[in-house]
Formats: structure tokens, sequence, C-alpha cells
DNA sequence: CGAAGCACGTATCACCGATATCAGGAGATG
DNA sequence: CATCTCCTGATATCGGTGATACGTGCTTCG
């Protein structure tokens, strides 16, 4: 049954299902879901439930290396991969609903924090592991809402990336693996910006544009 | 009619108005209201669309400083004040409604991101405006709507302080270079060095002599 | 074997979004 | 001034949805 639900869920246009659907999937009336679930707040807060056990699952099966701060930022991605790969369950775990979701929201903070104990043994942490953990997730499911609410405009993964280390270099002592570690993409990002916005006349048209061409050459980078 | 709408809306429990409740608070039946707005969610677009003046008109009240930066500070508390004063209205905006509320999150945008031109301006800027403008509000919805949904866990304005500072650190210089004389000579010249001393396969030989040669020429403009 | 308890279905209520249809009034046109 | 047209609003209604009272048949245990 929660199964139909959150298919229906993720079928849905809107984000929402009605329990008539959800019954009739199953094969069974109304007042059945009524007993078990005893209200359709119960029902999608157990359809959250059972995404959390899931997200939880597929978290637990990623960390496994001995670098917490690589498990770390694997868990953003996986977390921005979540989202992705099942928005309208994801909305429903994280959207403001009144009056629930609360467990969803502890029990990550929760897994955040035990990783984020680890980096403190470690010595990479710069502030207490249960304030770094609600600042984390907090930009993190920003991040999310922000891709699932206008793919054109959020879609980006360089942005999610961005976010994860200028979140990460906040609480963290050493610097993240792979953020601004290239001093030449950044140079190349900030004169393209720079040249962008101050009509400068040392070059032509035409070589502008294909300057533009070869700083987002250098900027997409590997 | 909006304003009914509005305050059943910041009065409901659930975030949600009925049709009928709105039509009878303003002394009207159903058909007109689907007259003027076609369709409900054409109701809470007209809202959302209120709601997005009136966060503009509270915004440009603000931005009165000459500092750029100190400006975009203030709209990041800014966001989160309006967040925290209409809860119900910031939802409708800024949550993830399936073919709706494009246009709230297009105009903070730009709003955003003429703040961030004029940081640019001043070459505090590392990345282009339109990239840091997505970085900053998917943060600051994030936080936001995190607040919204769990006041008890997110509600510290510590929290907000430090997201807002880790993300402005990501795209924002240091303020130390302020005798900066002209930003796109000095992002040519980091360029050209930074190309210089890190051989990037970004760029063919006979690429990277043309740019070292357009580096030169812009690096000497008057 | 019989009765109690429970699970399920039937029928129904109140509400909501949406619309077809009709009545009345403002303004144009002769 | 009469009439026609267009616009505005109300009435009535339809399909659908959350939720529940009540009857019925099956299971289970003494």
């Amino acid at each position: 049954m929660l199964d139909a639900a959150e298919r229906l869920l993720a079928a849905s246009t809107d984000y929402d299902i009605s329990t008539r659907a959800v019954c009739e999937a199953v094969g069974v009336t109304q007042p059945v879901l009524y007993r078990i679930f005893g209200d359709k707040q119960g029902l999608l807060d157990a359809v959250a439930d059972a995404g959390m056990e899931r997200y939880a699952a597929q978290k637990a099966a990623l960390e496994k290396t001995g670098d917490p701060i690589a498990d770390l930022t694997a868990g953003w991605d996986d977390h921005m991969a979540f989202a992705r790969d099942h928005p309208a369950l994801y909305q429903l775990m994280f959207t403001p609903r009144p009056e629930s979701g609360a467990a969803t929201y502890r029990r990550v903070l929760d897994l955040l924090e035990a990783t984020l104990v680890r980096c403190a043994a470690v010595g990479a942490l710069t502030t207490d592991p249960a304030n770094a953990a609600r600042l984390i997730l907090a930009a993190n499911v920003g991040v999310a809402l922000s891709q699932i609410a206008r793919p054109r405009l959020f879609s980006d993964p360089r942005l999610s990336h961005e976010a994860r280390d200028a979140v990460f270099a906040a609480v963290l002592t050493e610097p993240s693996p792979r953020g601004q570690a290239d001093p030449v993409r950044a140079a190349a990002r900030q004169l393209r910006s720079q040249l962008a916005l101050s009509g400068t006349t040392a070059l032509e048209d035409a070589e502008a544009a294909l300057l533009d061409r070869w700083l987002d050459r250098i900027a997409a980078e590997p």
C-alpha cells in the first residue's frame, strides 16, 4: 500500500494523491486505509518514513570510506541524487508540512551529525557537529528544492558543487578536495565576468566571442 | 480579493485555502473568482505575485547604502525576515509548485543579480553574477524553508548568519584589494600568470599564444 | 461448536474545484 | 426612446475527495 501510494505520488502532476486512488490501486476500500493510517496525513507520513528508510539505506551503503570528509562530500551528492530521482517523495519529506515531517528532519540530521562527529574526531571540524549539521542540511535542502522547482535555472551540477564547497569550507578546517583547488579556473571565471560587465574596447567583437569560448573551456576543464 | 486570499492563507493551518472561503470573505460567489483568475492556480499565482511585489518594495526600501556588499548582506537578512513574517506566503512563493511560481524565482534572481553586478563592478565578485545569484538564492531559500519547517531546530539566527557568511565567502573576494584600479586588467593579469605556471591542456598551443597576446592587450589598456 | 471480536465493504455526509446556464444592467445604435 | 449586445454576477449542479457510521462475513478461541 505504501508502495502504491509512492508510485501514485511519483506519477501525479501536482504532487498530491487521493486516498481513493491508493485504495483502488491496492484493491481495497477507503475505510481500511483509515483503519491502518488513521488519516491521510498518517498515510503521507508513513510514505515519507518509508522514503526516509530508503534514503538511510542508500546512504548507509555509501559510507564505507575511512575518510569522513570524503563520506561527507559523497553524502551531499547522494542527497542531491535522491532529490533528483524522487522529486515528489523528496518534497514530501523536506517541504514544510504542518504538524508533520519532524521525524524525517530529525533522522537526517542524526545521520549527518554522525558523519560530522567522525570529522571532528580527526580535527577537521571548526564548530560543533550539531550546528554544522543544521547548516549543511539547510543548504542542501535549499539547493535540492530549487533544483526541483526550477530545473532550468538550478539543475547545473556546478551549482550544487559550489554550494557544497562553500558550506564545507565554513565548517571544515581542510579545504575540500575538489573545491576551488584550481586557481586557473577561478581566474578564467573572474576575467569572463569582468569582461562581460565592462565593455572593454581592447578586443574586437569576434575576438571577445572567441575569448569567451576559450574561457568557458578553461572553466569547464575537469 | 487578493488581500482576503492572503489573509486566509496566513490564517490557515495547512497552508491551503478554498475558493469558496475567499469568495465568501469578499462577498461574491465562485464564478466571479473563476472569471477573474480563471483557476485556483491563477488565484494563487496572483497572491504570490502580490507577495513578490511587497517583497520587492521592502527590498527596494532597504537598498540605499553605497556599499553593495552591505546591501547584499542586508538583502539576505531581509529575505529571512520576510520568510519569518509571512511563512505561508513565503512557502507559496518559493516551494516547488508544478507549473507555477516561475515569475517569483525569476524576479528575485533579477533583483539579486542587480546587486551582485554592483559588487562585481567594484571587483568584489569571483564568479559571474548569474551564477552567484543562483547560489545565494538557493542557500537562502533552504535556510528559510528549514526555519519554517522546523523552527525548533533552525530558528537560531546564528545559523542564518553562518550560512550567509559561508555562501558570501564563496563568491566574494576579501575586501583587502580595495584600491584595485581596474578589475578587468587585474583579472587578465591574474589569469595570464596562472596559465603560465600551470600547463593547462584545455587550449592548444596556438590558442594559448593568441590568448596570451589578447591578455597582454587587455592588461595594457589605458 | 458457538460466540465474540475484528476486518472489510456499503452507503453516506460535508466539502471543494469547476462549469453550464440564466438574470440584470450599461452602453451603443437606429 | 426602443432594442440589441456585451459584460457582470448569481443559481444550480457535476464530479471528485476526505472522512465516517453502520452492517456483514470471517477468524479465532473457549
